[in-house]
DNA sequence: ACGCTTATTGATAATGGTTGTCAAAATCAC
DNA sequence: GTGATTTTGACAACCATTATCAATAAGCGT
């Protein structure tokens, strides 16, 4: 039987109080930062069952890092996220959603899934780059 | 300047000999297999040169392992992928094209690039599949 | 509240893909 | 051909993730 702890808990919590995707080593450090003795194999477990449950939405990054994330809207959405910042707009796509069984349909393919994300600068990060000409990377600023 | 080396031909090769995403390690291993001495380390040297310069696509596979292909087509395009035998389809996507411009657009987003990738079964796959009632893992048959 | 069964935890080792190291080999301009 | 410079490749290092497994603790029946 599934029984819970106060681990489950708290990277659940953490996960809530965190604006854009992070990484389980990223939740995991903020965890420790605030206190709590909780391992990191706990971590990764956690967030593996909230991505399985669907409490959470979890994504490749480019580097091949897996990020998740506590997603207000519960039904199959995709995510609009900056790249600099790491804010994230969840986006209904009903047009991709068609478009991706169409497509699928056409060549006699089933089982179709699909991976669609939208990388970019937010509005805030776009003026800060002009400012600062330089191209700062997301990671380093969320550690 | 940059060199050309039979290592660097022997790759682009056997990457246009391959139908599907591969990934380097198994490109090392057909390129062993037949008869080539060339190291793994310059295989992931030569991958990442060709995708950087536009002469491979590379994409993330579900379990984080970095997939390339030699693309037929040179433009900006999509892929339809079997999760069970790699058979891939090149898809021009106008209508998720403008999509993606569109909703980073309507977000204040500026530099927006976007990962769209489609996996299923292919038709030759989903009958396998329906005869054994088993579901095959794409990694197992691509060694 | 108590004990028992059993899921869960967490320190650590193991795994697996990828990148760094650096001496040896190869390329190419001259 | 010679030599400066790039490239290679065996191997170690790295890093995210998963497996191990003894110790812990949740929750059931009592
Ligand atoms: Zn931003
Ligand atoms: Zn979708
Ligand atoms: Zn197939
Ligand atoms: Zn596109």
């Amino acid at each position: 039987m599934k029984r819970n702890t106060w681990q489950r808990e708290a990277v659940r919590e953490a996960l809530d109080d965190t604006e854009g995707f992070i990484s389980a080593q990223a939740l995991h450090s903020t965890l420790h930062a605030s206190g709590s003795p909780i391992g990191l194999a706990t971590v990764y477990r956690a967030l593996g069952d909230l991505a399985s449950s669907g409490e959470a939405d979890s994504l490749q990054s480019p580097e091949g890092e897996a990020l998740y994330r506590a997603c207000s809207t519960t039904g199959h959405h995709h995510h609009l996220i900056c790249r600099n910042c790491g804010l994230t707009v969840e986006i209904a796509a009903d047009e991709v959603e068609a478009w991706a069984k169409g497509v699928a349909a056409e060549h006699g393919f089933t089982q179709a899934a699909h991976v669609v994300d939208v990388f970019g600068l937010c509005a805030n990060c776009t003026k800060l780059v002009v400012a600062d000409g330089a191209d700062s990377k997301v990671e380093a600023d969320r550690g």
